[in-house]
DNA sequence: TCTGGGGTCCTAGGACCC
DNA sequence: TCTGGGGTCCTAGGACCC
């Protein structure tokens, strides 16, 4: 089925944390700025100001490198929240073009503008009052592409950064992109790219008239539809709420490997805390816990596990939180460069085992307490108590032994000797 | 050179069920 | 004595994006 007429705009600030940061200081202005880590620790680089590219700086370069590159740059941290307020009111003026306005991060957005030329005029002009906008209201920045598809527009708006303005007229899709090079297509990493290299594939109109044997080993069922979005063919819709959260984390990497059992266990209490608040502060429960860690070689391991119910409690994540890890380190004991926590197959009910209502909402209340504190004081206020869960007295009480119950349904399985 | 943090999606093998 | 087969869930790991 073909969408005559469609008309989607990507926006995407240029170099956002560092301009952010050149606005409120403007004394910064025109110095090669870099947003990532301090110089010395273990960051790579978030941002960096056009100024910094010139030396050689690229986003998720390690900043060690970075200061090798530019070792008279202006090195900053960064400011999350001052980021987000910005964020917001970018999304704010995208709002006053249409409607269907799609946040993909804090610095990029999808525009579908197809009913509003009565209103807006044509597409570029549409694209040029958004730009005088942003320039007049944000003192940012913004790049933009124009087009028929999410796909082609978000390759457009990268085409004249900064400052850019690409307008893909309809009709001229696959041409557009036929003579680019495969990895400027979202989707294709440099993995894929090594791999289409070595079939002699190197343009997206090379990729666009492959046989589809030809690159199923490469993309598997994906296949058909890279082969389709080469062609500049791309029907997804913008839609404004972009779907239900499917995971909640928090990893640290940090500035010495870890290596004392506590101080592994802090680190985890502390990470089990954050993904907790997280879910509450939006509403949600997860019933799998996974860990993450990374090994100071890098070496990179995880393991997950399913609780009988949902919970946003750090009181029931952690206890599961520091088996799991234990039974990793079991496997290889070594210094410790990161760990992360997750909690995924989220829901959004507030449903309790009636058994255990009481004390559940115990917790829930003393959560929302220390939800509060920390809101006004900071974290790291709260230390462990007793860290036996609603969760764990669940187990207990039914079996010593967890493993004898189906895994799927917490239910107790036969048991044949 | 020494590699962040927050996500999404895909693959693949084993368990389990009918 | 020569080992079905399909569907779904669970887990581990990896590619990719900003």
């Amino acid at each position: 089925m073909k969408q005559p007429g469609r008309t989607i705009i990507h926006a995407d600030l240029d170099a956002f944390f560092a301009a952010a940061e050149v606005r409120r200081r403007p004394e910064l202005r025109g110095k090669p700025v870099i947003i990532g880590g301090k110089p010395g620790g273990r960051g790579v680089v978030a941002a960096a100001s056009y100024e910094a590219r010139r030396f050689g700086v690229r986003s998720a370069m390690p900043i060690s490198q970075a200061v090798r590159l530019c070792p008279d740059g202006v090195y900053l941290s960064g400011d999350g929240s001052y980021y987000r307020e910005l964020s917001d009111q970018f999304r704010a003026i995208l709002l006053d073009f249409t409607d269907l306005v799609e946040m993909v991060s804090v610095d990029e957005a999808y525009l579908d503008v197809s009913h509003s030329e009565r209103t807006l005029g044509t597409p570029r002009q549409a694209a040029e009052s958004i730009k005088q906008r942003v320039r007049d209201e944000l003192e940012l920045v913004v790049s933009l592409g124009v087009s028929t598809s999410r796909l082609v527009s978000k390759i457009a708006s990268d085409m004249d950064k900064p400052d850019g303005l690409c307008v893909v007229d309809p009709g001229s899709e696959a041409a557009f992109l036929a003579d680019l090079p495969v990895g400027k297509m979202p989707g294709i990493g440099p993995k894929a790219v090594e791999r289409l290299h070595a079939s002699g594939v190197r343009t997206l109109g090379q990729l666009a008239h492959m046989p589809l044997p030809v690159i199923e080993p490469i993309f598997g069922k994906r296949a058909d539809q890279i082969v389709q979005r080469a062609q500049g063919i791309d029907d997804k819709p913008v839609d404004p709420d972009g779907g239900p959260t499917k995971s909640i984390s928090h990893e640290r990497t940090f500035g010495e490997d870890l290596t004392e059992p506590e101080d592994i266990r802090r680190e985890l209490y502390r990470l089990a805390e954050s993904t907790g608040r997280d879910m509450r502060q939006k509403g949600l429960q997860g019933s799998v816990v996974a860990v993450k860690l990374r090994y100071a070689d890098f070496e990179t391991v995880g393991k997950q596990r399913r609780l009988l119910g949902p919970t946003n409690a750090h009181q029931e994540i952690m206890p599961v939180a520091e088996k799991l890890v234990e039974e990793l380190l079991n496997t290889r004991r070594a210094p410790v460069r990161l760990l992360g926590v997750r909690m995924s197959t989220l829901t959004s009910g507030v449903l309790q085992l009636s058994l255990f209502d009481q004390q559940a909402q115990r917790q829930q209340k003393l959560n929302q307490a220390i939800d509060q504190l920390t809101e006004r004081h900071g974290k790291g206020l709260i230390t462990p108590g007793n860290l036996r869960s609603v969760t764990q007295q669940r187990n207990e009480s039914r079996e010593d032994d967890p493993d004898t119950y189906d895994r799927r349904t917490g239910e107790r399985r036969g048991r044949d000797e």
